[in-house]
DNA sequence: GCTAAATTCACCCTAAAGTATGACCGAAAT
DNA sequence: ATTTCGGTCATACTTTAGGGTGAATTTAGC
């Protein structure tokens, strides 16, 4: 955009008119006081401006542009399926391995009975365990017993 | 660095060096054949060389450095805790309102007992609605019924 | 080697859950 | 007007869960 250029170059710009203004300036200061030839010096003026316009316009052709590369890091949301066992938690409840195994198991839907077969071990123990359980995890039933593991991130 | 800069900056250098050199020689051949005063021109030059060098130093000073922004996305695991009922599943299984009702204290690990005092009807009420839901969801557990529930997105 | 904790199992008993069946009511659909 | 469906409740019965207690065996730490 034009004006975008205007903005971003402004001081050059206004170095440029500042210097130009003062030469005129002097110039007609000198014409006005002095019936001097100052030619010589109006001459100098005229080329300083002139290479200093060059200079600037080189410069800005010739130099490679400046980029300042900022990265900025986007958060990108992704839904984590990782489950990662607490386990400062199960050992506040002071779960031991079996009994954990019992809560997988129950948390699974399955019944004591199914336990008891999945695990090779009787119907009796499996309920054992689960009241221990339940007494760890400060619960009455199963159902409260999952719900409050998978709170805690004891089980996924 | 300042190699760095050198290697840069080099078409600037250059051209002032040429410049310059172009200048003395002109100069030099002026006075090897012509005995006048050139003073006039030799001054112009200097102006020239001198402002041309003021001219890239501004332009270089000035010129604002173009920004590039790089977004870059950076994975950010979360715990996606936005529960989006999944209506096509519930429809499915055909379980109605009163059902799901039931399904969703299930789920929170009341009794029968409780889920019946918080929704103001009978055990015997309860025990229909979570049998309906069980036969809907094809278990035989309650826990079992929360466990599919939610692998459906019908519950959070 | 001894002790403590974990694991296993048994028996009894109560409470809760689940099955089956039938019935009543009201709203919505046919 | 009749059927269908959701919600309500009841009764009878079976199964499962859970509490309490005790005990044998194994495992692990000191």
């Amino acid at each position: 955009m034009t004006f975008g250029y205007i903005s971003k170059h402004k001081q050059t710009i206004l170095y440029g008119v500042a210097l130009a203004v003062l030469l005129f300036l002097l110039k007609w200061l000198e014409w006005r006081f002095i019936i001097v030839d100052h030619t010589i010096e109006l001459y100098a003026g005229c080329i300083a401006v002139i290479f200093t316009g060059l200079g600037v316009w080189l410069a800005l052709k010739l130099s490679k542009p400046k980029t300042t590369v900022i990265t900025v890091e986007k958060e990108l949301r992704v839904n984590d399926s990782t489950f990662v066992l607490n386990e400062a938690a199960l050992d506040e409840t002071g779960i031991s391995k079996r009994e954990l195994d019992v809560l997988l198991l129950m948390a699974e839907g399955l019944s004591n009975q199914e336990i008891a077969e999945r695990l090779f071990v009787s119907l009796n123990t499996i309920k054992t365990h689960s009241s221990n359980v339940f007494a760890k995890l400060d619960v009455e039933r199963r159902t409260q017993a999952v719900e409050k593991a998978k709170r805690l991130s004891i089980i996924p």
